[in-house]
RNA sequence: GGAGGAUUAGCUCAGCGGGAGAGCGCCUGCCUUACAAGCAGGAUGUCACAAGUUCAAUCCUUGUAUCCUCCACCA
């Protein structure tokens, strides 16, 4: 047989790109046939920007998981896809706009849409490639985007599903309003941040003349919408002023004094005015006591006409300063102090969110959670790790009803239109062309789009066909593991879960895995606006892909977020270079050789243990890759094959390969070839375009690795192995090599050495059958198995092990009166250093008034000398016996 | 105000009731005929602090401190 020769330097580059269109060519994506199935949806990246460090873990581990399950010979679907990220998208797509001047109103809804599809287009072009690049599995046949024709029709279908149910309705409510974006947004969307405010004291006079209440708030410029003041019935201070007029500062309206347990006793001046148009607990409370809801804010976030004229138009911001202003110069405002508070702000642009009173669209949630709730109970689903069970079930605990209509035009139109004529409204599956009931065809429809994440929530069987019973459908759903990222437990994961269970009667996968965020090395997440982020593409140019997909695997613990910079990267690379190198080597000696069948009887212990190590290895990764360990799957990968195999078995197999028999270097090249076929193949899902690359060149290889069937744990073959053991023969050497180091005897000096083995260790054949390997391992000039005791080694240097003492013979290679005299010199040194160090600690003074990290540095200093005249006589009386 | 996480070697992090670990970095010696992106050897830790449970605690319990998330918020 010819040696294969390979490149001398592993490049990723010559080959993972042709690897990647060869797999795809052969279709090795798609599923196979057979019986089962394992199914994974993509969490489909937004179509607003690139692929970020965070999807590339996401991703990195579902095709470890896909990989792995596919080559156990489950038929096994990745599905991908991406989500039109209705807000994000039209952001982005606006802010271009902006640019040049223009609003989305200037180009009309079409020409909008047409612009953002191009978008669209162009964000997914470069995800897909990206997700190739990484090496993902997935079946692009498959491939789904949320506003697909397909998805569409199961957003129709759900929408109208639930409103047939009576889980849908439409009403004037308070929701979170978006000024910039100009739309609602759902509760989950507002995200909370502490600001800089100030809290006004404002008196309020009473309509009788006969005096004034003070009251406190941090938006003044709401006042315009007051239509009470509450107080707490239980307080003592305000029981006779409860149904009492007052007389609204700044208008010529009157209020009246109303009782609420809502207002908390004891907080400020336990007064609060109530706003139903601009606060979720003043509407609570005025529709407790049917008080009207004044609205003064317009859409875009000014004033509007139920304000005095001159706030008109008048950014809230900027009338709050006004108001106070106002206040003050009226003498209605008693203080002014700075002020802390939390304010809702949009979670795509950043904008303070304004609680704001129109009509939308909402979903009753509280029967959908509670069924969620029950899978999780019946043990339907799974978090891995399983603490954030807690955090899911708290979210459905609290749930509140989901706003979903947006205003905006990138999405799914609501399906549902109105009659110009009799005012008729129409929910359907179909577009609707005439009115059931006056048969107009002078329909209209609902101009919001709905939430994103509505047609995200039906992803995992939207994907596969649904609300259409596709042979796909039946095959493969429902889904196996999801894995994600913990801050889209609440929108995303949860919301599947709900809709799973409603339209289906099922949880929509079973183990939902919770990665952690990927940071930068102070600890910050990675964002675009710090500017801190990794650029997949730049790790895959400097390291290759499958460098990085190993590291982040090897890192990403137990969804423990994990911090890293580009140099992280070198983990990966640097293993992946030493199996390239290893094989290359292996390969080399292929030359002349004729590959045998590996014959069991003549296995040596060595040999046995080695196939153990990857049994064991087989076994663990097995286990690691059940629970969604993945550190662990890497890391028993990485030692299986570094230190296991290249370090000891490699190592000393070179001894046969050189020096052995024709029968001995088949034999051996056999065994080695045998190793390094299945050890690409428990790699595989790891490193998956180098172990592709290498199997192709292997002689003894079959087919794809891509589709060849993992390693399996054996139960016989760990009995039949059970007594090949390393550990004695690694020791023996590790503690030979330990003398010649610290005696600093180098490798080009060949010593004596003699292994004299306990009486009780089993492995003196097993010495005595590997002395050459021994022999090399230790860089000795010959190794004695003194089983006797006959040897004369009075004159050598003793080391022990376990169930053995060595003697290495080190007087001829080390010059005993300069080393002794060396040491003495040493010695001398550290008593003199020692004593300095001793007399600063029995000082008084420097105990009292020296920092205490002095004085501990000093004490360990002492501890260091003390150690080092110890260690150094010992050796000193040593070298004498020699 | 609730909930969760973190605290282990200089750095990034595993481990988790009975031997304190990995990778990187560092020190020493080696270009040993695959790999210097390598090989061999080595140093480094009151496993945050304090009490408790236990024959035994880095690991369990309770408390404290610092840091980080998330949720809910009172004008």
């Amino acid at each position: 047989m010819k040696a294969v020769e390979l490149a001398k330097a592993y490049n990723p580059k010559d080959f993972e790109d042709r690897i990647y269109s060869e797999w795809k060519e052969k279709g090795e994506f798609a599923p196979r046939s057979g019986e089962g199935h394992f199914t994974v949806v993509m969490p489909p990246p937004n179509v607003t920007g690139v692929l970020h460090m965070g999807h590339a873990l996401n991703n990195s581990l579902q095709d470890i998981i896909i990989r792995y399950k596919r080559m156990t010979g489950v038929p096994t679907l990745w599905v991908p896809g991406t989500d039109h990220a209705g807000i994000a998208t039209q952001n982005v797509v606006e802010r271009q706009l902006a640019k040049e001047g223009l609003r989305r109103q200037d180009l009309g809804r079409e020409k909008f849409l047409e612009r953002t599809w191009a978008v669209k287009d162009k964000h997914h072009n470069i995800i897909k490639s990206q997700l190739e690049k990484m090496g993902c599995s997935c079946d692009w046949d498959h491939e789904r985007f949320t506003m697909d024709e397909g998805l569409s029709k199961a957003v129709r279908e759900a929408f109208v599903t639930l409103y047939e149910r009576g889980l849908i309705y439409k009403g004037k409510y308070l929701v979170n309003y978006c000024p910039k974006c100009g739309t609602a947004l759902a509760d989950d969307e507002v995200e909370y941040e502490n600001v800089p405010g100030k809290l006004y004291d404002v008196r309020y006079p009473y309509a009788d003349g006969s005096g004034w209440i003070t009251v406190a708030t941090t938006r003044p410029e709401t006042m315009f919408g007051d239509v009470a003041v509450a107080v707490n019935p239980e307080d003592e201070r305000y029981k006779d002023i409860v149904g009492k007029k007052l007389r609204l500062p700044l208008t010529d309206r009157e209020i009246p004094i109303i009782a609420d347990s809502f207002v908390e006793l004891g907080f400020g001046t336990g007064m609060v005015k109530i706003t139903p148009a601009h606060d979720p607990n003043d509407w609570e409370c005025g529709k407790r006591h049917n008080l009207e809801a004044i609205n003064v804010l317009n859409p875009d976030g000014t004033m509007n006409d139920n304000c005095p004229e001159k706030y008109r138009g008048v950014p809230a911001q900027e009338a709050r300063k006004m108001v106070a202003e106002e206040l003050k110069e009226k003498g209605y405002l008693v203080s002014e102090k700075d002020y802390n508070h939390e304010v809702g702000h949009c979670y795509r642009c950043h904008t303070i969110v304004e609680p704001y009173l129109s009509e939308q669209w909402f979903v009753k949630m509280r029967g959908m959670a509670d069924k969620a709730i029950d899978a999780w109970k019946k043990g339907d689903i799974q978090f891995y790790p399983k603490r954030w069970e807690n955090t899911y079930i708290h979210w459905m605990e609290t749930i509140k009803d989901w706003c979903i209509s947006r205003q905006l035009w990138w999405g799914h139109r609501i399906p549902v239109w109105y009659c110009e004529d009799c005012g008729e409204m129409i929910v359907s599956r179909e577009d609707a062309t005439e009115c059931p009931k006056c048969h107009s065809h002078n329909l209209k429809q609902d101009t919001d789009v709905l939430d994103t994440w509505f047609s995200s929530w039906l992803w995992p069987f939207s994907t596969l066909g649904w609300p259409e019973k596709t042979p796909d459908f039946d095959k493969f759903f429902q889904t196996n593991t999801l894995v994600s990222a913990y801050d889209i437990i609440f929108f995303w994961i949860s919301r599947m879960i709900m809709a799973s269970e409603e339209f289906l009667g099922k949880a929509p996968f079973k183990d939902i895995v919770i990665t952690g965020l990927v940071r930068d090395t102070q600890g910050r997440k990675m964002s675009k606006s710090l500017g801190n982020g990794i650029d997949p593409l730049d790790v895959i140019d400097e390291y290759g892909a499958d460098a990085m997909k190993f590291t982040l695997c090897f890192l990403a613990a137990q969804g423990q977020d994990v911090q890293i910079d580009m140099n992280s990267f070198k983990l990966g690379s640097r293993f992946a270079n030493k199996i390239w190198n290893a094989t290359r080597f292996l390969l080399m000696n292929l030359e002349g050789r004729n590959l045998v069948e590996v014959d069991k009887s003549k296995l040596t212990v060595l040999d046995k243990w080695i196939y153990s190590r990857l049994n064991d290895a087989a076994l663990s990764i097995k286990n690691a890759m059940d629970e969604y360990h993945f550190n662990d799957a890497a890391q028993t990968v990485y030692s299986f094959f570094w230190n296991d195999f290249c370090d000891w078995y490699i190592e000393a197999s070179k001894e046969k390969l050189l020096h052995g028999s024709d029968e001995e270097k088949d034999l051996q090249v056999s065994i080695l070839m045998d190793i390094l076929e299945a050890s690409m193949r428990l790699m595989h899902p790891f490193l998956s375009f180098l172990t592709e690359e290498i199997y192709q060149k292997l002689p003894n290889h079959n087919g794809d690795v891509i589709v060849a069937k993992y390693p399996e744990f054996d139960e016989k073959e760990k009995d039949e192995y059970a007594e090949a053991s390393m550990d004695s023969l690694q020791e023996v050497v590790r503690v030979v090599r330990a003398v010649r180091s610290s005696l600093g005897i180098g490798p080009e000096k060949k010593l004596k050495v003699v292994v004299r083995p306990d009486k009780s260790n089993k492995y003196v054949d097993f010495y005595k059958s590997e002395v050459k390997i021994l022999t090399s391992f230790m860089g000795a000039s010959t190794v004695t198995i003194d089983t006797d005791g006959s040897e004369d080694t009075s004159k050598a240097f003793p080391c022990h092990g376990s169930g053995f003492e060595a003697f290495v013979f080190v007087r001829d290679a080390i010059d005993v009166e300069g080393e002794i005299k060396r040491l003495e010199g040493e010695i001398k040194k550290a008593e003199a250093n020692l004593a300095q160090s001793m007399k600063k600690l029995e000082n008084e003074n420097f105990i009292t008034h020296a920092k205490p990290e002095a004085i501990e540095k000093e004490k360990s200093k002492k501890a260091e000398f003390e150690e080092k005249i110890a260690k150094s006589t010992e050796h000193i009386a040593l070298l004498k016996t020699l």
